[in-house]
DNA sequence: GGCCGATCTGCTCGGATGAGCACAGCGGGG
DNA sequence: CCCCGCTGTGCTCATCCGAGCAGATCGGCC
């Protein structure tokens, strides 16, 4: 393929691509078969000068959902596209949106969902639509903030899930992280709060996000745990929180004396659910995206482009010239 | 068309396209018929949510082509994209390569070709290949720098086109503009000159660039002009110079006394001339571009995609969403 | 010079696709 | 209540296009 035919391939794909001519035109106007026009448009598409892009704000990257399905042993994944125009905080939206579609498609229908909070579930709560299923029970799975200036966010959450399926909300009455195992205890031991987590361990349907381990954490900002608690943790190997408890890159508890603080659905509950959806998105919450889905505590991710290349160990933006430079086809 | 149609086109487009399905599988996997499915592509791509790039150094707009010699009137245009990704650079670079394939596929093939010089024309003199035709004669249609920094480069260019087609050049020795009128009269009466510049007006084609009417502008930086000479041209509505001479919007000379003190054809020679090639490229020339292009100076145009879409008038980059917003569709 | 394998070219054939048509459902107006 | 235009759907048919095959061409090697 010498470089006459490449620059024929590049004529043939604008007459093709560009001005909808079919290839029979093509050949007569470029002087050649219609099946040599045939041949260069093949070659065109096989060598990547043809680059076809859907810009939607819903599309999805089916090909990137396949490989983290395969890669990872998934039972689904959904993988948003994010264009070089996308904002980073468009991305949560459009990951949360995605979320919604998901659970409004989930066949059998969920009876009982089990949810944390965050503004992640935040967004999927917003996202989802009036009507998405009918008469699910929503029931937190985790302790979360009662009082921060944005007091009641995850009881919204809950609620407004709860509200557009026309079912009911139980709210899990507790804090996220007590400063006494003893509270601890004795506050998981009420009957209220024990049969709400027994609703939760119940659930047929898990959904939940990730926090990163930063500085800049919920659980930071509450008041749960201070900046050397997380410099602490964070030297211990963790790499973010599920539902509230810290696990490391392989999926185990960093710190068991403040998991045994932490008030909620212990993890190996997510790993034998049937159902468990991750919904994450940032560059700052791969490394916990990926302990998530190499330690089997989901079935179902949701993500962004971004973040399923980085847990594929793909370079961010494979554009065809700069892949020749990087992987050396 | 509702929105529930809009996201079943996304669907079925990431599967036609990105998992290169069949419209009957589509139809099979969303519960359509393949007729369906096919209007939903056909709306999807109607709608733009389906953009097709062609990403090569050598690709072409062709749409944009056609609508530049439809407006303008023009024999030929070529329009070569500029994708997000591609340096300021490295535009000039490929719109002189174009030109240099337009060259080389013109027919007839031109016996003599008068040039001007610059920075686009030299690259354009640099991408042709050896053998772009054979024995072409060139020659020089303006004065030009004897000596400055990159000394020589007008009479590089001429050279370098004429030795790759294995022709002669012929150099005009004289400069850009003089400073006394009755220098540049004499210089013109001169047997050599006037020679020269006879062979020029017999040229059976013309290549030239043009100057954007700025500070950074060839003629300061070889000092035929100072930046107060430049102000007071801008002032009385100069917007670039085409071979050494500085036009307004309309395409008329702006200061008749400094044009009677340059070097070289008159521009009225390129409004009469069978072909005229302009070669421009760059944001700051547009205003010139567009006085050439509408007072008949060319009857070519090769260009970037920005500077053709603002000569048409257009945003410059037309995505699906934004021109929504913008012309209000 | 002549043989041979590799590559390229042009063709047949059947699947994929788009244009155009007939019909059903629907809503408004008489 | 019926008629009628409008939109949307499923179908027929002609066209377009890609897979696969036989002959042509070319370069390498003896």
């Amino acid at each position: 393929m010498n470089l006459d035919d490449e620059l024929l391939s590049v004529r043939a794909a604008e007459l093709y691509y560009d001005e909808d001519k079919t290839q029979d035109e093509i050949g007569v106007i470029l002087g050649l078969t219609r099946w040599k026009v045939g041949r260069l448009l093949a070659s065109a598409k096989q060598r990547g000068f043809i680059r076809i892009e859907i810009v939607h704000p819903r599309a999805r990257r089916l090909g990137l959902e396949r490989a983290l399905v395969e890669r990872f042993g998934l039972a689904d994944a959904v993988v948003v596209p994010v264009g070089d125009a996308v904002a980073e905080s468009e991305v949560v939206e459009r990951v949360a949106s995605a979320a919604a579609d998901h659970l409004t498609a989930l066949r059998p229908v969920p009876r009982t969902l089990a949810i944390s909070w965050g503004r992640t579930l935040l967004a999927v709560a917003n996202a989802l639509g009036d009507g998405w299923a009918a008469g699910v029970n929503i029931v937190q799975m985790n302790g979360g903030v009662s009082v921060n200036r944005r007091s009641g966010t995850a009881a919204a959450t809950a609620i407004e899930i709860a509200r557009k399926s026309g079912g009911g909300a139980t709210l899990l009455p507790s804090p996220a992280i007590l400063e006494r195992l003893e509270t601890k205890l004795s506050i998981e031991s009420d009957r209220t709060v024990a049969g709400i987590l027994d609703l939760a361990a119940g659930a047929d349907t898990y959904l939940y996000s990730a926090g990163a381990a930063t500085a800049s954490s919920a659980h930071i900002e509450s008041g749960y745990l201070d900046v050397d608690d997380m410099d602490e943790l964070i030297r211990r190997g963790a790499v973010g929180d599920v539902v509230g408890r810290y696990i490391d890159a392989d999926g185990m508890i960093v710190d068991p004396a403040l998991d045994a603080r932490t008030v909620g659905l212990p993890l190996d509950r997510l790993r034998s659910a049937r159902r468990a959806i991750a919904v994450i998105s940032g560059v700052d919450k791969v490394p916990v995206a990926h302990a998530i889905v190499t330690s089997g505590l989901c079935t179902a991710l949701v993500t962004d482009e971004a973040m399923a290349n980085a847990l594929l160990g793909l370079p961010e933006v494979p554009l065809p010239h700069t892949a020749r430079t990087r992987t050396a086809i």
